[in-house]
DNA sequence: CCTACCGATCGGTAGG
DNA sequence: CCTACCGATCGGTAGG
């Protein structure tokens, strides 16, 4: 929202002696990650095509043309947000399906998996798959296709543990109809959720426990 | 997607002997609506900032300007389209609750709640409300205003039903937090659901009122 | 509802 | 990563 004066560079005078690459790349580095993060902050907030790279590079302290040396063209940032989202939320859900090492019931994997996603959806700065959750139809064919491997990994994860709750009886629905109704129920709270009111993510997660599975 | 040729309208020879205003203002109303549907359609596909005021002019016939004629802007068309979709919903929900007359258990109130809401996301033709889940961010404060009336009227129905059900035990989770993941799930399904493949609307309600509702 | 048009903005690029 | 720029497109309008 609020646009940061392009800083100004001051100009490189390269030391001759070292070969001080790290400076450099870092510094890179950093500014690829800049966009990234204020790119996902906008699209989330304006959406993709309401939201001009002139915006983003402005976020950030560059000049319009800038990013396009980062990013080839402002599709492919968006895709970028994108994968970088799911690469996140790929990493916190392994993290949380291996709390406390073991496995643990149905029961209790479930309840790590439905809090793990309000993590990647809710919280602070996870824009990423908000992002990807709402501009999905701004991609074409060919990224769409590269985010549906991750996102069917993603996924993945979550059928197993359906079948041993059906299997139990703590579960009704269809495994797969379930496993539609119950993410979209999630990924749903990005549109209502509100830090500073209502529940919280604990309380979200029981309820969701609640709503969904049967007692025995 | 396909544009029509502009319809060249015949030059207006007006009868001086008849009013006439039959035609003139069918015509009218008929345009009007034909704007809405086509823009709606286009919302829904495109999204609202790629999707141009041209392109839903060329989709029912019309050159660039003329839907202005009809609409003061493209801002105030997506208000039509969403306010348009509310009311078609608030009149499904209202027939659904009255069905056979009496109003019924709650178990099949809810069902009947759930089935009338998956017609609107899901119905052949039913572009209107999507376009409201996925474009709300686009609308001014005034226009959100207006159409929150309209949504929380709708979402009123269902609080007595999910009182009714969490008194009787059918449901376990906080009725609120109920609601909001309910209908999120229900919502989420416009992203899914294929009328040419996979379950039907009716197997969906099924499954919704498994995976939502305990037995006793 | 068409014609003809305007000012603004946009994604992207060449060349440094 | 900046400077300077281009062609294209967009929402909207006057005047009929």
């Amino acid at each position: 929202m609020i646009a940061t004066a392009p800083s100004l560079a001051n100009p490189l005078k390269r030391a001759r002696g070292r070969p001080r690459k790290t400076e450099e790349e870092r510094d890179d580095g950093n500014r690829r990650q800049a966009l990234l993060f204020a790119a996902a902050r906008l699209f989330r907030v304006q959406g993709f095509a309401a939201t001009s790279t002139r915006d983003i590079a402005a976020a950030v302290g560059m000049h319009s043309g800038s990013p396009f040396y980062h990013f080839k063209s402002k599709d492919a940032l968006l895709c970028a947000v994108m994968e970088e989202g799911m690469h996140r939320a790929i990493a916190r859900q392994a993290r949380a399906l291996q709390e406390d090492g073991a496995p643990g019931t149905a029961l209790l994997q479930i309840r790590r998996l439905i809090r793990a996603h309000f993590d990647t959806l809710l919280g602070p700065g996870n824009d990423f798959v908000p992002v990807m959750l709402y501009e999905h139809r701004s991609l074409n064919s060919q990224q769409r296709k590269s985010l549906a491997k991750l996102q069917a990994n993603y996924e993945a994860a979550w059928t197993p543990v359906l079948e041993a709750l059906h299997a139990s009886g703590h579960l009704r629905a269809p495994v797969k109809l379930s496993r539609l109704l119950i993410l979209g129920a999630l990924n749903w709270s990005v549109q209502w959720f509100d830090r500073k009111k209502g529940a919280s993510v604990d309380e979200l997660t029981d309820a969701a426990i609640a709503l969904f599975l049967k007692d025995s």
